[in-house]
DNA sequence: CTTGACCCTGTAGTATGGTACAGGCTCGAT
DNA sequence: ATCGAGCCTGTACCATACTACAGGGTCAAG
């Protein structure tokens, strides 16, 4: 079992140092083992962490519902039912997002086609996109 | 045509009046016309722009983003080439954030099924998920 | 055995996206 | 005419998510 220092870790999730520490103190990472002189031992797959954490941020996610997310994993084993609600809870969490998502792009698609062709019809296909519906995300209270 | 106090179109987007006049002051929404008095004398449709904001807030845009992805309208009937490869670029940075979506959900929905039936293979489930794949996203600089 | 790159803790500062007053004017119903 | 709800500007403060020191110890190559 391979251990990495702070600074590997963070180049290879492509993050800062500091933000490993952040992470850290924030509980998004389990703290790691020290070496005999106080340096962190990371295990290899915390890279793997911090990247979801990077990717799920750039979804809209907070580091708040990331944990929760990264948290479904370890309490799986303690009570199946309550994971399963929250389980279910952010899987439709994100079908809204892919569907809003899908709105924007036919919306940009439109746009982009239209672009060269009748300028007149793109006008307002972004905002037209949304309208009327109302959002079933989950508020972040 | 209509127009309506800050208050109103507040309330009918579902934001707070002090967030109508930081995105003004942002640029998000253009200046509004004023009363004799100085009050914001809105036209209807900023409603459907405010919407739109926190729609897309909520799928990680940055404020600065969205103000770029609004501006594509106004732009168009200016410089179509330009706008064009704009939003191709918005196009690919949404389908990359629906794929990785899709990925997390796929994550979530195994997670969800295990649940109650093997437990054991619903580990790490999340993680593995989204690993290997460099992300495509445009970075926010 | 030194020197430079790396690590430690702790604290402070930054950017983003609001949110909350203070102090004052305005509008409309009574 | 007056009183409360609503609007104005301006400034200050807040949470989130980092980022940057300061001041000091550690490790390994030469």
């Amino acid at each position: 079992m391979k251990l990495l220092t702070i600074g590997k870790v963070a180049e290879q999730a492509g993050v800062g140092i500091e933000t490993v520490r952040f992470y850290e103190r924030e509980g998004l990472l389990e703290k790691p083992t020290r070496s005999a002189s106080g340096y962190r031992q990371f295990n290899v797959d915390v890279v793997k962490r911090l990247t979801f954490i990077s990717r799920a941020k750039e979804l809209g996610f907070t580091l708040k519902e990331i944990k929760e997310l990264l948290s479904l994993r370890v309490d799986s084993e303690i009570c199946c039912e309550d994971v399963k609600a929250k389980v279910d809870v952010k899987i439709a969490d994100i079908e809204s997002k892919v569907a809003t998502l899908h709105k924007i792009k036919k919306a940009l698609v439109r746009l982009s086609t239209a672009c060269g062709k009748r300028k007149q019809t793109a006008e307002c296909a972004i905002l037209e996109a949304l309208d009327g519906r109302k959002s079933t995300l989950t508020r972040k209270e």
